[in-house]
Order: structure tokens, then sequence, then C-alpha cells
DNA sequence: TTGTAGGCGTTATCAA
DNA sequence: TTGATAACGCCTACAA
């Protein structure tokens, strides 16, 4: 009673329970983990001693390491976790996501691993069921960090990678709709602005070596789909400005479209490969008194509400859904197969920011 | 070599690898953890066994459990977790959080812990170096299994819990700021809306009983103020339609706004305390031809974007910035002393749905 | 219904 | 620079 002062004594254990019980450890387990293998009067016994020592209950990580399950799975993010929450589309995204780990009863660990960073640490150390990989360039060290993890992956949107699952949509389809939609209403000079394509941070015009050499295969594979239906059309696409953000705001965006009028002021048509980034074109037309549309006719890309709200002419894609689905697929109780691929389906939304060009 | 056929052998441990090599398993340790402990030709035989052996590195469960920390901290949320991500008070909070685990480089775990239910597993069982405890009932019993885990707590808004850190605003007085500005334009009939004050699915008028038991201690410090306030001025606060809505979303500030003025038509302003509940409130009043501010002036609390947007009459809380301070109590190095109050400043911001009422 | 005992995979300590 | 030993706290056959 008395060998114990209070202050001093070492945090209780499931053993050291046990042994002032005097009963075994495997009782004061099962009256935690098994109540109905125990008499109701030696269960609550355990129970009145473990209250009285402070015992929390059995301690997660041992019991972690022991069961060989996390109760959780791990997101890895392009961004800095904070990042996202300024985003709307990946705010939808872990909407669905975590609609499912609601259904699983399993937590979301977003793992911190920032892209500027090589310390894999994060990924590595993450007690975690699995992970899934939203949006990521096919050449981040985490990336390769969490498919090194002998645990299942499902990878969102991008990169494709060999024995992993995927959701994503066909980028390139999904924006020829936007060209041809631009094309079928005559413009022929556009300009274009997409997201980072590298790991890098770089901003600027993109030359075409650049674009195939593209790390982010869902800005690829966008400006692929506007390379086939400009060049169907008979627009030449090394005529066509295209111009890098590495940040992805609508700041950004606005700067963006400065930079495509300087290359070349005579566009009738912006594509943005995002909403976000058409929003800030919008934003700098308004300010040099350009009308949209006009002067110049916009489009985005993703259908995120704002966008909506600005009634943007732009491709919605279920984001929400495209969450669930990831998580439906890393939760999934037979998920022995490896590889498979959700393709969800795109809707071309005409808005009121494209109209003919001026003549 | 051969006595383990690569197709069932074993996962690889440090200690299977250790033996592979006929080196001792703090060496490879060393290797993973202490590569300047270590002769770089050693450290690099140990590296190209563990690829060649499919050695992932070392289990972060097991790590976990030896260096007693799990690089995580937990946020335990009102509600689901997928709900906090259509509230754009908790997505404004958990940027802000983020924001201090980046900077730490500690990962966020978000807890499964629904509220209808008493299973307190997924807290008990998370394996986190702290909890976050974001606008909890005082008698949920998720709450009540956090503060029993041997880790520090951030309770954030509420409740205020002795020897756990708080963050949170004045919220009576910040309210009355709301009152006062009515009282002053002159009205005197005023119905209010309010979110839940228990964890009972409940909606419809409340008694000033409830009021006064209410778990949700924002909720009855906002009441409260609005009585402190309505009282002083002379106005019978058992006078006051006082409605309640469980969920918290647009369209049930819509229906309580409906059951106010069900209740006295002849109200001529309408205190929300959420602004979600204020924007619902407008939907409704719009809808029935009702001008606001001009027939009916409404307010609302918080300050999120689209009721600023609104130009709603509402009070601002910096909830980025609460966020920020909830991480950086929990995870500041020195932190000994438990029991701090971060205490934040509020705005009262004048909008354009207040006016003096019709005379 | 309760107990025995081995091991989950790692790292800290200290010695060589 | 490297190694031996001892935990970390728990779960779970298996046995009684």
């Amino acid at each position: 009673m008395m060998d114990r002062p209070p202050r001093t004594r070492p945090p209780a254990t499931l053993a050291s329970l046990a042994a002032e019980l005097g009963i075994s450890r495997t009782t004061v387990s099962n009256a935690y983990n098994r109540p109905d293998q125990l008499s109701p009067q030696l269960r609550s016994r355990v129970m009145e001693a473990a209250r009285l020592m402070g015992y929390p209950g059995p301690d997660p990580v041992a019991r972690s390491l022991r069961t060989r399950k996390a109760g959780a799975i791990g997101l890895l993010l392009t961004e800095q976790v904070s990042y996202a929450f300024r985003d709307p589309g990946a705010v939808a995204f872990l909407e669905g996501l975590t609609l499912e780990c609601d259904l699983a009863r399993v937590g979301l660990l977003l793992v911190p691993a920032r892209p500027d960073s090589e310390d894999v640490l994060a990924v590595s150390s993450a007690a975690v069921d699995g992970f899934v990989v939203y949006s990521m360039p096919d050449d981040d060290p985490h990336l390769a960090a969490a498919l090194a993890r002998p645990v299942p992956a499902v990878i969102c949107d991008q990169p494709s990678i060999p024995g992993a699952d995927l959701v994503g949509i066909d980028d390139a389809a999904a924006i020829r709709g936007v060209a041809d939609h631009l094309l079928g209403l005559g413009h022929r000079r556009i300009g274009v602005i997409c997201m980072r394509l590298g790991r890098a941070n770089l901003d600027g015009p993109v030359s075409i070596e650049r674009q195939n050499a593209a790390h982010y295969h869902v800005q690829r594979n966008r400006l692929m789909g506007l390379r086939e239906a400009f060049t169907a059309a008979g627009v030449a696409w090394d005529r066509v400005p295209v111009v890098e953000r590495f940040e992805h705001s609508v700041d950004a965006g606005a700067s963006a479209a400065a930079e495509v009028l300087a290359l070349d002021p005579g566009i009738t048509a912006l594509v943005a490969t995002t909403d976000v980034f058409a929003l800030g074109a919008i934003n700098e037309l308004t300010r040099r008194r350009q009308r949209v549309p006009e002067d110049v006719s916009v489009t985005g890309f993703d259908g995120i509400r704002p966008a909506i709200d600005a009634q943007l002419t732009t491709v919605v894609q279920p984001v929400v859904e495209k969450g669930r689905q990831a998580g439906r697929l890393l939760l999934s109780p037979g998920r022995r197969t490896a590889g498979r691929r959700v393709m969800l389906e795109t809707t071309f939304l005409a808005g009121k920011t494209t109209a003919h060009p001026k003549v």
C-alpha cells in the first residue's frame, strides 16, 4: 500500500494493475476487451482498482503493436496540411474521405509532408493502416516513402502507379469539352493558365518540353487535352501562350492572366486549368476594364462552389465522391486486389463567362 | 539464403535484417536513426540489405511504443468528422491548428467520435501525444475519455475544465455588443435562434431552465449575454422567444426563423447565435417577402466569410487564430503548466442587416 | 472463469 | 564504432 508514494509512482500499466489485484494480466486485459469473459464482480473490481490507481486503460500504442492495427489511415497532400483548408477542392475531398472514415470508425491522420522538404520521416513513421495520396507529383519522395510502407495505398488523381489503387477522372477528355466549346464559339487565339507542373517553385511561360515532362499528371493531361482539341481544330499549339503558376490561389490566377495577356494581347479566350485560377483571371480582366465574356471568354475546371456561383463555364467533377471512393477503396474489407481503378464522370457546365469572340 | 522462399518469407524486421547481416540490432537501428554513429560503408551495407530484403524501415508503432511519442495530436469534434468540412468555422479552425502542426512537424489525427455514440474506443485508443477538444458539450463521454488519457489536452471554446488549457472568447460580452446595438436602434421585440444546447437531438422553443442547464457553454453564454443586455434595457427575457436547432445548417436557421415568427409575428429583430443560422433566417425572411433590415433586422455571430460577404451585422471572432493558439498551447515545448487560458478578442461588425424598427 | 508465457519490433543504456 | 541486454505495454493461443 504505502510502498508507492502517489506522486512518484510510475504510471499504472495493465501488469501493475494485475499485480495489485493479485490476478493475471490476461484477466485485466479481458476486463477491457472481452467483458463477457469475466464474472461481472471481478470485472467491476478491476475497473474500480483501475480508477483508484489512475490506470487509463490499455495503452493504444502497445495494443497497436500487438494487434498490428493502427485504427487510422493517413492522408498525404501535395502541400502543407494547413493549405488544404484554404482550397475548396481539398476541403470537399476531405469531406468525402472522412465520410467513409466515420462509417468505418477509423481515424484520419493528416501527415505533415512539406513538399519542399526531403524529410520523409513523418511518412515512414506514421502509425496508419493505409495511405490515401491526394494529387502528388510522381517524383515526390513522400509518395515513394508511402508506397514503401507495407500497407495499402489509394492514389487520388495522380500519379498512376502500378499496384496501387487509383481514383480519378479523365482530365484530358473533360477539358477537351471546354476546348471544343470555345472553338465552336469561334475562338482561335486562346491563352492558357495552368498550375504547377513540377516540384520546383517556378512561375512563367511553359515550353512544350516542360509540358511533356510535367510531374503533375493532372495538369499535364489537361494541357494534353487542350492541345489535342486545338490541334484538331487547326490551332497551332506552339503558338498558344501557356503560363504556369506554382501557388494555387486566386491572386496567382490573376497574375498569370496578366502574363498571358502580355504574351498575346490579342487573345479572345482564357482557359484556366482550375476554377481558382479562372476566378483570378476574371478579377484581372475586370480590373483592366475588359468585360467577361464580351471582350474575353474565361473557363475553369473543377466545379467548386464559388465558381458555380459566379456562373463560370467549367467542368464539374464530383470531388466529394472522389474522397468517398478513395476511402471506400482503402477501407473495404475484402481489398485483396490492388491495382483497381475508379474513374468518375465529369460534366461540362456552360456558364456565362464564355461567348463568341468579338468581331 | 535459400531457407526463406521469397514468397512466404515473413516481413523483414530490424532483427531479421541484423541477423542476415550478422550484426546487432542496435547497429541497424543506428543506421536509420543515427547515421553518424556508423561507418559509412557499414551503413550502406545495411541499407542495401534492407532494400534487398524489402525492409521498409523501423516500424512506426514499435518505435512509438519504445520512445513514448506518437508524433501526432488528436482532434475531437462535436460532430462526425466529415461534418467539420461543411462548417466554415471548423474549417478555419482546422487551418489554424494545422498551421502549428506543420510547423512542429506533427500529424493531426481526426478522431472519429460520433456524438450520438457512447463508444469511446476511438478516443482511448488513439495514438496521440495530446488532444485538442473543439467545442464539446461538458457531458460528452468522449471528452471524459480524452481527459482520462495521460496526455495534455487543450480545450477550445468549451467546456472550461480545471487542469486543462483553454482557448476561447468572451461570448457573453461579445453578444452583448450585438444586443446593445439592436436595443440602441430601438428594437424591443426581438426573437432569438440558437444552436443545440444539449446532446439530444432537440428542436424547438427553449425554456429558461433548459437555457440554464445547457451543456454547450458557448451557446449558454451567448444566451446569457443577450439576457443580461435585454434585462438591463427593460426587455423581459421570459417574453423573448428563443428557438433551438440541433443541426447547424443554413436550412435549420431558416426553419428556426419560421418558428420564431410563428411564436411572435411582431418581432422587429432576429438574433442568431451563429452566422450560419443568420443566413438561414435571411433566406426565410426573403422567402416571405419581408425585407432585411427594413422589416426585420438580423444579426449573426462568428464572422464567417459568407456572412461578411452578405454584409451581415455580426461579431467577428479570430477563428484561424483560435486554432493556432490551441496548437501552440499543446505543442509548445515547455508546457509544464496546465490550466492556462487564452482569451481572444472579438470585433463587433455593423453590417447592412440591421436598422431602426419600422414605426 | 482465470492463469501462463511468449512475442509484437523497436530503442536506451551501458559496456566493449 | 559496435554489441548485449533489458525494457516499452499489451494480446492471445493454450492450458488449467
